[in-house]
DNA sequence: GTCCAGGGCCGTT
DNA sequence: AACGGCCATGGA
């Protein structure tokens, strides 16, 4: 029994619902102001291989002294911005990146983000990827998360589930991210997809934790009856 | 103590 | 183009 994008969705949204997935306040975002698609923005950075409890460690250390914003990240010194995300690991080159990123929106926005993300979706996506220190999965959570621009984003996680589930797709970022968009928007559009894209991809980061992990836990997966994983032996 | 987490860069093949 | 080493903390 093959599965396609479309199905996943479907059977992921039944068991985990509308998760609006970036872990950050809800209203606070819808507003779209500046502030809160940063916020977003160095959460993304600050995840890369890292767990997201450490991750919020050091948001949280960066939020109490209200360094959260792009002109502050891009005034403070390296060692003290160390010291703030230390939390959340690898902060040596993370400190580097974010003081790139926000210098970067700095000089090229004057800090309004709001700008950015009104420009056509493959310049922001370029513009992104040359960036040093956001490479394809930072970007598109970028665009997604912080854009609310129809990306979807490609993990560790997703990889993962489409090595063990019959999906028709190689293991490559760009392959795999082309037949989820592919197919995705033969069924959905506009907002709905951007919906579509979030709720998608916090699925299977939920299913992945719970269920799909390294060592597997079959037994209660929601997905059981369409895998064949333990045949394959992967 | 060991494993691993919502990657990306850089040098080597 | 593809692969391996490296970066670092904290929770399970």
């Amino acid at each position: 029994m093959n599965l396609t994008p479309i199905k996943l969705y479907e059977l992921l949204y039944e068991k985990f619902g509308n998760l609006e997935w970036w872990p950050i306040d809800k209203e606070y975002h819808r507003k779209n102001n500046s502030d809160s698609r940063f916020e977003i923005i160095v959460g993304a950075v600050l995840t890369q291989n890292t767990a997201w409890a450490n991750v919020e460690k050091a948001l949280s250390n960066l939020k109490k002294k209200q360094f959260l914003e792009i002109e502050c990240i891009n005034k403070i010194d390296l060692q003290s911005l160390c010291e703030l995300i230390k939390p959340s690991g690898f902060f040596n080159q993370k400190a580097k990146r974010l003081k790139i990123l926000a210098n970067y929106f700095f000089e090229h926005y004057d800090g309004n983000l709001n700008v950015f993300f009104e420009k056509d979706l493959h310049d922001i996506r370029e513009e992104l990827l040359n960036i040093k220190g956001v490479g394809p999965e930072t970007a598109d959570s970028i665009i997604l998360y912080a854009g609310n621009l129809p990306t979807f984003v490609v993990d560790a996680y997703t990889k993962r589930l489409c090595r063990r589930l019959p999906l028709d797709t190689n293991f490559s970022y760009q392959d795999i991210q082309l037949y989820f968009e592919k197919n995705l928007s033969e069924q959905y559009n506009g907002k709905k997809l951007v919906r579509v894209y979030n709720d998608l991809h916090a699925s299977i980061v939920n299913l992945a934790k719970i269920y799909c992990k390294k060592k597997p836990e079959c037994a209660k997966c929601p997905l059981l009856s369409y895998c064949n994983f333990e045949n394959k032996n992967l």
